[in-house]
RNA sequence: GGGUGAGUGGCGGAAUGGUAUACGCGUUAGUCUCAAAAACUAAUGGGGGCAACUCCAUGAGGGUUCGACUCCCUCCUUACCCACCA
């Protein structure tokens, strides 16, 4: 009898399934299904098993689809671009290109040895001119949209990377890749605009599966809230402050502002003080010296967001300006403290202590006056207050708003603060613009054009191309500008590189070591020859490079036509396959699945997309969870935890792995790796094996009816947990059919065994392919029911258990002809019956109950059965 | 501080209103063997009892229900994400 050895089995198998071409798209996408994984980044380190249990179970459900009868898009590609491979180079001089590939070849060779069923004729790569010529398209496209925008802002620096981050990037202050303080650097740099989605990318979450985690996450991250925008006057003076306030409702209790250490005003402090003292001299006997605000300024701005944070004490000072309160008329102190933040609103606030905590914390430290506003109930008088009030109450001390209910009657606030004119509805977010440049290397380059001359004449694409040939894009670019038209003067001098000049190649021979500046700012070809696509004259290329978010927010788009030369993709390619039905990824919470959801609806926007594929572009999300280390820490060449899958497959097979994998818990959940475990799985494996070698050759037609309800509901239990990924839960099934099989074999009962395995082996084949295919391919030789093939050898792809129909379950086997009825006395089982399935129904239940009354008696006998519950075939309880 | 999950044997977990602890790991005993490994067989939540049996147990406490791991309330622990966002 032959041994279970997997490197033989598995081998072979993956060998022949590439030459028959077995996971060859079926390009006709009837019925069809784009089952999508996170593509990886190459980096040095191998993949480890985590990531191989995301990759399974799409694997698992891409087989599922297929055998469905589904034309099923399942490809994989490489995010190739990115900061690791060029630190590589910065340590090694090996040519990011180089190890980007060589690390692509390890990986590729890892996603084969677990015989996953990619089409790898869709492979995708970002770093090739092929794939990156698109990505700088469509960087075009967002401009001439007035998507995409140059500006000077104050920007997070890493000085470590020496580059700018995007606010995704910056996680507690520190870069999220070197850990080093980020810095603010005022910096002319490209955005994008996500801010005009805003809405959209909240609204459309409403439609898609997802899980609520992630949804709730995106809208955190967005942060839209909605409240009023209000105008102090400064007294004295004819100027106002704007302050944004989501509670309107308390504005008589705002008894002062609060300006950031960088609001505009701040600089001017000292004007405009002189100003006032024109026509009000009061001013100048405030004890007060205009020193102290330069310094607490100075300070403020030296500290980094990290270190503002740190500090918990509320700090501050005085900024020597009143203003008036727009409803009480009263005059009211404006003080400048770090604790509001420039980029959020307006960047100053109305404080009112009563009813916000960190606005009391600062009243309460520097003696500013508390004046509460909103109480309770009617009755309620309270005084003092210890802390601020934040709940739900009766507006009092608010002049003509006296009595009002908050919040339920918070319209009419806004709308008499509207009458009045002194404030308006208005929603503010947390998502900032997307800023896509950096000063590095190894990614895409920006295909802008800057041209001095027509800088100086105030010319740009938008200028000089009011009737653009490429109508989609501006009739877009009316629909997105909408609510924010693009400022002209910022664009001057811009063209975007003519699309016959893309791609626009990365320089290959560049000195790649980080200088604060973009390393192709160095090349020398890179810059000759570009002409002003405007005036003609000469001009120079945008030497930074693209954030590599950018490339990975429209990879899904392009594994549909991967080899389109005219077009980022088709059309009808488009239309074929997407929306993505399965999304299979961890992390990328607030970064790629917001930012690709971006690029999804401003290409919508443009036209590209059939409108009836909707606005979403992943129907349904789902995150593995991690896999920690046998240790239960996180996996990590640290710890020295990490298992890879060339840990396993050597010694215990591909099969293995993907069963264990799968078997470890709940697919996303956290869960330890354990080596016994997969031992575990081995001998389930080679139990299987074995039982095959016994009996596939047995003959015999008959069978008796539980092997049939047996058969039938394992087949019914694992489609269903496939189809809601509950993997674990169908292995278990697997097992328990293989004992509950054996266990019959041993009593004697009629197996159909040519049945049996037929069908077995069909809904094991998305688990463990290999050893599905060994096995279905012998039973072929052995002519069971199938029809013969003369050798074992695989040519015909029709022949592959890969290509069958997964196996129907018959209802009339799913019930037993005896079913077991547990029987309670108070809720507690005391024992149980079993009756014909016929006469399990609720218009026997005074037999059931008599026949129950028996298994009970010594607990229900001469006491009085207040009731009798019974749920028809399930259960049946006594209460005394 | 806010949001979202999770808490069940020695361990991973199953059961989403109806026999709690499926399935697997581990452990123990046995068979086989000169021996070991492998394999196979059996036992395995805790307490009590010679036994039939019985009591207790799903983070803690309450509630709803004939019946609660499951639903509701309060609290505790823990993980992840966000956090001076006005």
């Amino acid at each position: 009898m032959n041994q279970y050895d997997p490197s033989k089995i598995e081998a072979k198998w993956q060998k022949k399934w590439e030459e028959s071409g077995l996971y060859q798209t079926d390009e006709s996408g009837a019925n069809k299904k784009y089952v999508l994984d996170m593509f990886p980044y190459p980096s040095g380190a191998t993949l480890h098993v985590g990531h191989i249990e995301g990759y399974v179970g799409t694997d698992i459900i891409s087989r599922y689809f297929r055998m469905k009868g589904a034309s099923v898009l399942h490809p994989m590609g490489w995010d190739a671009f990115g900061l690791p491979a060029e630190n590589y180079a910065i340590k090694t001089g090996i040519h990011p290109d180089e190890s980007t590939h060589e690390n692509i070849k390890t990986f590729k060779r890892q996603l084969r040895s677990v015989g996953l069923s990619y089409d790898w004729s869709h492979e995708i790569d970002t770093s090739s001119p092929e794939y990156y010529r698109w990505t700088q398209w469509l960087f075009t496209l967002f401009f001439k949209m007035g998507l995409a925008y140059k500006q000077e802002a104050d920007v997070n620096w890493c000085p470590s990377c020496e580059t700018v981050l995007a606010n995704e990037q910056v996680v507690d202050g520190k870069c999220e890749r070197s850990g080093d303080e980020v810095i603010k650097k005022k910096l002319n740099q490209w955005f994008f605009k996500i801010t005009d989605y805003a809405d959209r990318l909240i609204d459309d979450l409403a439609g898609i599966d997802w899980l609520e985690e992630v949804k709730t996450q995106q809208k955190n991250w967005i942060g839209r809230s909605d409240g009023a925008l209000i105008e102090f006057k400064i007294d004295g003076l004819d100027r106002e402050i704007n302050v944004f306030t989501t509670r309107p409702d308390t504005l008589y209790g705002a008894t002062f502002l609060v300006l950031s250490p960088e609001h505009p005003v701040v600089e001017e402090i000292s004007n405009i003080r002189k100003q006032i003292s024109k026509t009000d001299n009061d001013i100048l006997n405030d004890p007060y010296d205009i020193e102290d605000v330069k310094s607490y300024v100075a300070e403020a701005k030296a500290k980094s967001d990290a270190d503002r944070r740190e500090n918990k004490e509320k700090t501050g000072v005085f900024s020597g300006l009143y203003c008036i309160n727009p409803v009480s008329g009263e005059k009211i102190p404006v003080w400048i403290a770090d604790y509001v933040l420039m980029g959020y609103g307006t960047g100053a606030i109305m404080a009112v202590p009563a009813h916000d905590e960190r606005d009391f914390e600062f009243a309460t430290k520097f003696n500013l006056p508390i004046k509460q506003v909103i109480f309770k109930s009617k009755d309620d008088t309270t005084k003092d207050l210890s802390e601020a009030y934040v709940g739900s109450g009766v507006l009092k001390n608010s002049g003509d708003w006296d009595g009002l209910m908050m919040p339920d009657e918070f319209d009419k606030v806004i709308s008499d603060l509207d009458k009045k004119k002194i404030g308006e509805k208005k929603t503010t977010y947390h998502l900032r613009d997307w800023l896509i440049s950096r000063q590095r290397y190894w990614g895409v380059p920006i295909p802008m054009i800057y041209c001095e001359s027509c800088a100086h004449d105030g010319k740009s694409w938008f200028t000089e191309n009011v009737t653009a040939s490429d109508s989609a894009a501006v009739s877009a670019r009316e629909i997105a500008s909408s609510s924010s038209t693009p400022r002209n003067d910022d664009y001057a001098g811009w063209y975007p590189a003519p699309e016959s000049d893309l791609p626009i190649l990365l320089p290959h021979d560049v000195d790649f070591r980080p200088t604060g500046k973009s390393p192709i700012a160095l090349s020398k070809s890179f810059q000759e020859g570009v002409t002003c696509p405007g005036c003609g004259g000469p001009a120079s290329r945008e030497v930074d490079t693209m954030d590599t978010f950018v490339d990975s927010s429209w990879y899904f788009l392009r594994f549909v036509d991967p080899k389109n030369e005219k077009e980022f993709a088709s059309r009808e390619a488009i239309a074929k396959w997407l929306p993505v039905d399965v999304y299979v990824g961890g992390g990328h919470v607030v970064q790629h699945l917001l930012f690709a959801r971006f690029f999804w609806k401003v290409i919508f926007d443009a036209g590209y997309i059939e409108k009836s594929l909707g606005e979403e572009p992943f129907l349904k999300l789902r995150a593995p969870g991690w896999i920690l280390g046998p240790d239960s820490r996180k996996m990590s060449k640290r710890w020295h935890n990490v298992v890879t899958p060339d840990d396993i497959i050597p010694k215990y097979g591909a099969d293995t792995l993907r069963m264990y994998e799968m078997f470890l818990g709940p697919f996303d959940a956290m869960k330890p790796w354990s080596l016994t475990g997969v031992e575990g799985m081995s001998r389930f494996i080679k139990k299987i094996y074995r039982l095959f070698e016994e009996t596939h050759a047995l003959e015999n037609k008959e069978q008796d009816k539980q092997i049939d309800i047996l058969l039938n509901s394992t087949i019914k239990k694992i489609t269903d947990d496939i189809e809601g990924m509950r993997f674990n839960t169908a292995i278990s099934t697997m097992m328990e059919f293989y004992n509950d099989l054996t266990d019959a074999q041993k009593l004697g009962t009629k197996i159909n065994w040519s049945e049996v395995w037929e069908k077995f082996l069909r809904v094991m084949a998305p688990f463990a392919p290999h050893l599905a295919e060994e096995l279905w391919q012998r039973l072929a030789v052995g002519g069971l029911g199938l029809e013969k093939t003369k050798s074992q050898e695989l040519t015909v792809k029709s022949q592959s258990i890969h290509t069958q129909n997964w196996p129907e379950y018959d209802e009339k086997y799913l019930v037993q002809d005896e079913v077991v009825i547990p029987v309670q006395v108070n809720g507690k089982r005391r024992g149980e019956i079993s009756i014909e399935y016929s006469v399990s129904s609720i218009e026997n239940k005074a037999r059931v109950e008599e026949r129950a009354r028996e298994v009970v008696a010594s607990y229900v006998d001469g006491v009085v059965v207040k009731k009798v519950v019974y749920v028809p075939g399930k259960i049946i309880n006594f209460v005394i």
